[in-house]
DNA sequence: ACTGTATGCCAACGGTCGTTGACTTCGCCG
DNA sequence: CGGCGAAGTCAACGACCGTTGGCATACAGT
C-alpha cells in the first residue's frame, strides 16, 4: 500500500504552489485578466518558473481545469430521491473547491474554455443521466435541462452573486431545485 | 410627434457604427479580448475616433450595455400563464439582439459588467416580481430563482451551445421551462 | 570533495494594448 | 470663394503582457 508520496522531484513544492496560486487567480479574474505574473507572484517565484513547468499559459490553463464531477452511485436509489440527491451533490461541488468556477467563467469568454466545458457535459453529465433516465434517446435532452438549472443557480449563486440567490442556505436551494431537476429526469415530455 | 430622427450631427452614422460593431464584438469576444482596434477595424475608422465619441473603452461598453427588460402587462394575465409567458418574453429578448449575451459574458469576467448584471436584476426583475408574487416579501428570492432557470438555459443554450440544448425548438424549451417558473413564482415555499 | 544537474532569478525581447496629440481633409455658412 | 469648425487620419507614447535565454545557486551521486 502506497502512504502519502514523498516528493519525487525537489520542484514539486513549487509546482504545486504555481497550481493552487492558478487556480484562484483564474477562478476570480478569469483567463485573460489572470496574468502569468500576478500567478508568479502570488507563489512566491518568478514568471519564468510558469513557463519551465507548464511551458506555456495555456498549458497551465490546462492543468487547473482538470475536473471530476464524480458522482456517487445511483442505481440503487430509490428514484423519487434523484433530484435531492444530485442538486445536493452539485451544491457540494461548488464549494469544495473553486475548479468549477473557474471553468465557468474562462469557458464564457474563452473557446479552449468552453470547448472544455462541453466535454465535460458530453463526457460525465450525459452518460450518467444514462443511468437513470428511462429513455435513453432523451438522456442527452435531459442531462441539458438539469445542466440549465444546476449551472444557472451556481451562476447567480457563486459567479455574480445575486443577493438573494448568495444568501439562500443550502436547504432551501434543494428545497427549490431538487423538484425541477427531478422533473427534468423523471417526467414525461410535455 | 417625432418620427425618425435625421441625424443631427454629421457625425452620428459614424457613432452607430462604431456602436454597433462594439456590440458584436463584446458579445462574441468579451470585454478583455474586444479590443478597440478591432472594433474601429470593423467599424471602417481610426480607433482613435473611439476615444473622442466615447471618452475610453469603458466609457464605450457603457454606452453598449444600456438593456432594458421591457417586460409586458401582466396584471390582467391568468396566473397559470405567467410561466409561459415569461419563458417565452425571455427567449424573445436572448433571441432579438445581442445585448443580453454581452451582458453575460462579461458580467461573469469583469467586476463593472456584473455590478450593471445585479442592477438590472434589482431594478427590472425583481420590481415586475412584485407584481404578481403573493407575498412581496419573497419576491427577492423567487426572482433570483427564476433568474437561474432562465439566465442558466440561455448559458447552456446561447453562449456555451451545447448541443442538445442548442438544438432544442422554442417551443421545447417552453414547455420543458414554463412549469419551472410557474413553480418559482406561484408554489408555496417548500 | 567534486561534478553534473535540477532549480531558481534576472534582464530583456517582441508584440499588443489603450490612449494621446498633432496634422489633414471635408463640408457648411457668410 | 474664403474661412472655420467638425470629422477623420497618422504616428507615437508608455505600460503591460507572454515568453526566452543566460547566469547564479543548491543539491545529489560518486
Amino acid at each position: 500500500m502506497t502512504g502519502p508520496e514523498r516528493p519525487r522531484r525537489r520542484s514539486d513544492v513549487t509546482r504545486t504552489a504555481i497550481l493552487e496560486a492558478a487556480r484562484e487567480r483564474f477562478a476570480s479574474d478569469g483567463y485573460e485578466r489572470a496574468t502569468v505574473r500576478a500567478i508568479a507572484r502570488d507563489a512566491g517565484i518568478d514568471p519564468s518558473m510558469v513557463m519551465r513547468y507548464y511551458g506555456s499559459k495555456e498549458g497551465l490553463f490546462a492543468a487547473v481545469i482538470d475536473v471530476e464531477l464524480d458522482f456517487p452511485d445511483l442505481s440503487e436509489l430509490d428514484p423519487d430521491q434523484l433530484g435531492v440527491v444530485l442538486v445536493t451533490h452539485f451544491l457540494d461541488l461548488w464549494e469544495r473547491d473553486t475548479v468549477l468556477r473557474t471553468l465557468l467563467r474562462v469557458g464564457v469568454t474563452n473557446e479552449s474554455g468552453s470547448d472544455r466545458l462541453r466535454q465535460v457535459f458530453a463526457t460525465q453529465l450525459v452518460p450518467a443521466a444514462r443511468a437513470f433516465v428511462p429513455d435513453p434517446a432523451d438522456a442527452e435532452r435531459r442531462a441539458a435541462l438539469v445542466a440549465s438549472q444546476v449551472l444557472g443557480m451556481a451562476l447567480v449563486r457563486y459567479v455574480l452573486k445575486f443577493a438573494p440567490a448568495a444568501d439562500m442556505s443550502r436547504e432551501d436551494v434543494i428545497g427549490w431545485l431538487a423538484p425541477t431537476v427531478q422533473r427534468y429526469i423523471t417526467a414525461e415530455t410535455p
